[in-house]
DNA sequence: CACTGTGGCCGTGGGA
DNA sequence: TCCCACGGCCACTACC
């Protein structure tokens, strides 16, 4: 049998390479690659080897050179595992530590996602190659959502019941979603089931109907599988979630996962977080509400999470409604991400499941392991852990930061090298096997350092290959309007592309790096830190105040109206660089407010907010969004800023905390916006230190309430005690607050850290007396 | 291996 | 006994 199919997953079945693939009319099949056995290359001499294994005897390149090795094959991965400190203490060994499913991949040179064209027999693949096609991958998705039964506080999946679970996805191009639940709730888009057991059962059933090949829910690596998993347990669940018999995987330590089995298990959380880190998307908080209101505009319907159980009992459909919304907005953050996810996975070569919980670093990593077996050059060990230890205690010398003088100023211009450390790396050559190899052209960095000009490196040319098909994908896809399918899909690719470059300088430095070359990053930061200083000399000499440098971007303060100056300024830039770097306008501000930690030891902290001539707000470094902070300190300190950037105005900006301390003072600030939440992680006899939050939840414990570890509370520091411990008392409990510490604790560190740097003092904030008028800062 | 960072608050111990 | 400095504890996310 010869067939074209989408390979969805692969995965070991009993130490054989099992593939899962979907053929072009929607039939999913799994086939077995026998054949394919693991090995690592070995360098040295060992006697009666034949009884040792299989041996092959070839040649690699280490670096530039040539060496002959010997390819040794095993049974399965576990011998070769077990036979791999044999070799060692024999000679050197190559290539062991690659997990066996991508050591396949990439001999086969397969790629997840993508269509393969596969020959076999029965089920047996007899041979399978990556072939190029352009049929979209349309794989079956739903997204799901339960809710539980939480009146203690937090669920607990051996005692409390789920009580519902949504679902919305795409079967076949077409839109399914309900409520799966064992209350007669009487909305058209839920079924009622039995009970419980049911209930899960008609779940896993669903899967199965519908063909699903890509579950998601969010956070669901963390709560929803290990929960169902549980309940599963507990009622005796015998219907599987898996494409085979089997239950949900779960993954011990720290990184929770959670596999089932034939189909891609996404947690769209740990996407949309990675994308937060890695600054594509800009989220302040990460909750499925926020994200989803965010980056696809859906506003989901909203309830008081601790009141689920209440909601329960009740007889409106509020509750069904709520965890329906839950799985809609899943479902369009799930499409907001995929293509995304899909080409990181095929551009990396990682599987679905693996790229969507990847960092960065992992991706960078998969491309240039690909990239040596193309070269037939050895791949380069995972790092033990002394030269762990070592290249972690010994961190290179980073970036170039000017720190700005603190205040606000008017027309900013930021400037930004384009893809600085990548063009550096291009350019430059800057590889490992390039650092002092012999060779009669080199380029000596900043540092010292040669590197070879004439034979290219593996990392300065996959990093070429990312960057030109990304350019090209740039070109093309200005070609189509912007709603349209082939639009969006090249905008995935270069969005991947993109990230995958911005990651090779930090993979390249990262101490667990296969490809870790010390002396290539600080060459690379020594370049940058050259070429910044350079742009920011000729600023000055073209009459530019440089507010604020760091890393790749400058800040420049320009005369009103003066724009084309800067642009001109730009191009004499871009005429001293080589050909590949350039220095791009970023956008031009209105205003800006700058304000510098204190320059300590550990490097400065970027902090500053602008505002463009659209108004749109930029904010970097100081957002105080942690719960463990009361509304109405946050709330202070984001309207300081606001007033700041829109109107430029101190006094107005001082007004404005002024008002919230007389509201204070007055006692009438609402009690709700005083809260303080934090979570009690353990039980609260095993706490050392009285802190606030278990002082309050002891005293409440004494009122008859219980409080288990893992339970968010949310406390005000009242009138009664001395010390702020004992002032803390659950927010069902306090009646009235202490003012003087909202004042001292909570509103003025938070707008201090704001205007204290402008030069406004403590002092100007607590007199009431008529307000002096601070100085013009520009 | 890893919240490898930051900052508030508690609790201790020394000095006045 | 009070005050202050300092070391160390603890939480910070997100799901219900």
């Amino acid at each position: 049998m010869n067939e074209k199919a989408f390979l969805i997953d692969v995965d070991l079945f009993k130490e054989t390479i099992r593939l899962i693939l979907k053929s072009e009319k929607g039939r999913v099949f799994r086939l077995f690659d026998k054949n394919f056995k693991p090995y690592f290359y070995f360098k040295g001499e060992i006697e009666n080897l034949k009884e040792r294994g299989v041996f092959e005897k070839t040649e690699k390149l280490l670096g530039f050179n040539k060496i002959d090795v010997w390819k040794v094959f095993f049974k399965n991965p576990q011998e070769l595992k077990r036979e791999r400190s044999f070799f060692e203490s024999k000679g050197t060994v190559f290539e062991a530590d690659i997990p066996f499913i991508y050591r396949y991949l990439i001999d086969k040179k397969l790629t997840p996602t993508g269509m393969v064209e596969v020959e076999y027999e029965g089920n047996e693949v007899k041979e399978i190659k990556t072939i190029e096609d352009e049929t979209a991958f349309n794989p079956n998705i739903l997204c799901f959502d339960i809710e539980t039964y939480n009146e203690k506080g937090t669920s607990n999946p051996s005692k409390d019941p789920c009580l519902m679970i949504s679902y919305a996805g795409r079967v076949k191009g077409k839109k399914i979603e309900g409520v799966l639940t064992y209350k007669n709730f009487k909305k058209d888009f839920v079924t009622v089931f039995e009970n419980e057991k049911q209930m899960i059962e008609g779940f896993a059933e669903l899967l199965k109907k519908n063909k699903i090949d890509i579950i998601a829910g969010y956070y669901s690596d963390v709560f929803d599988l290990p929960y169902l998993a549980e309940r599963s347990k507990v009622l005796g669940v015998k219907t599987p979630f898996g494409r085979d018999k089997s239950k949900i995987k779960l993954s011990k330590g720290v990184k929770k996962t959670a596999k089932i089995t034939g189909r891609v298990h996404v947690d769209v959380f740990k996407v949309i977080s990675f994308l937060n880190a890695i600054g594509s998307v800009k989220l302040h908080r990460l909750t499925l509400e926020n994200a989803s209101t965010e980056l696809v505009g859906f506003k989901k319907k909203m309830i008081i999470k601790k009141n689920i159980f209440e909601l329960w009992n009740e007889t409106d459909d509020t509750l069904v409604e709520y965890c329906l919304d839950d799985s809609k907005a899943c479902l369009e953050l799930l499409d907001f991400v995929m293509p995304l996810e899909v080409e990181l996975s095929k551009i990396s070569g990682t599987l679905l499941f693996d790229a969507s919980r990847n960092a960065a670093s992992n991706f960078v990593e998969s491309i240039l392991m690909r990239e040596s077996f193309e070269k037939n050059t050895l791949i380069p060990p995972i790092p033990k852990d002394e030269s762990f230890k070592e290249r972690y205690s010994n961190p290179i010398q980073g970036a170039f930061v000017k720190m700005p003088n603190p205040g606000i100023y008017e027309n900013i211009a930021v400037l930004d090298f384009k893809s600085l450390y990548p063009s550096i790396i291009i350019s430059y050559n800057i590889d490992p096997s390039t650092l002092n190899l012999e060779c009669e052209d080199f380029f000596i960095s900043p540092q010292g350092h040669k590197f070879c000009k004439t034979k290219k490196g593996l990392i300065p040319t996959a990093l070429e290959n990312l960057v030109n098909a990304r350019n090209k994908f740039k070109k093309e896809m200005k070609k189509f309007e912007l709603e349209t399918f082939e639009y969006k899909s090249l905008f995935a690719r270069q969005w991947a592309l993109k990230i995958i470059a911005n990651a090779v300088y930090g993979y390249m430095v990262y101490p667990r790096s296969r490809f870790y070359c010390r002396e290539c990053g600080e060459s690379i930061t020594a370049i940058a830190r050259k070429s910044i200083s350079e742009a920011m000399s000729l600023a000055e000499k073209n009459g530019f105040t440089v507010l604020y440098v760091d890393t790749d971007s400058l800040f420049l303060k320009f005369n009103q109206g003066e724009e084309s100056k800067v642009e001109e300024f730009r191009k004499l830039v871009n005429k001293t660089l080589p050909e590949k770097m350039e220095l791009e306008l970023e956008d031009f501000y209105e205003r800006g407010i700058f304000v510098s930690k204190k320059q300590g030891v550990a490097g400065a902290k970027k902090k500053y907010a602008l505002i463009n001539k659209k108004g749109v707000v930029k904010i970097r470094g100081f957002e105080l969004v942690r719960r463990d902070w009361s509304k109405i300190a946050r709330e202070t300190q984001r309207k300081v800023l606001e007033t700041l950037l829109k109107k430029g105005d101190l006094n107005e900006a001082v007004a404005e905390v002024k008002r919230t301390i007389k509201l204070l003072k007055e006692e009438k600030a609402e009690l709700q916006d005083l809260e303080i939440h934090s979570t009690i992680t353990k039980s609260l006899k095993n706490y050392e230190v009285l802190s606030p939050e278990v002082s309050a939840a002891l005293k409440a414990e004494k009122k008859g309430l219980k409080i288990e570890p893992g339970s968010s509370v949310g406390f005000i520091i009242t009138k009664k005690g001395k010390s702020i411990s004992e002032k803390a008392e659950l927010s069902e409990f306090a009646k009235d607050y202490d003012a003087d510490y909202y004042i001292n604790n909570q509103v003025l560190p938070a707008v201090l850290k704001i205007l204290g740097e402008l030069g406004i003092k403590k002092e100007d904030l607590l007199n009431d007396s008529k307000q002096k008028t601070f100085g013009d800062w520009n």
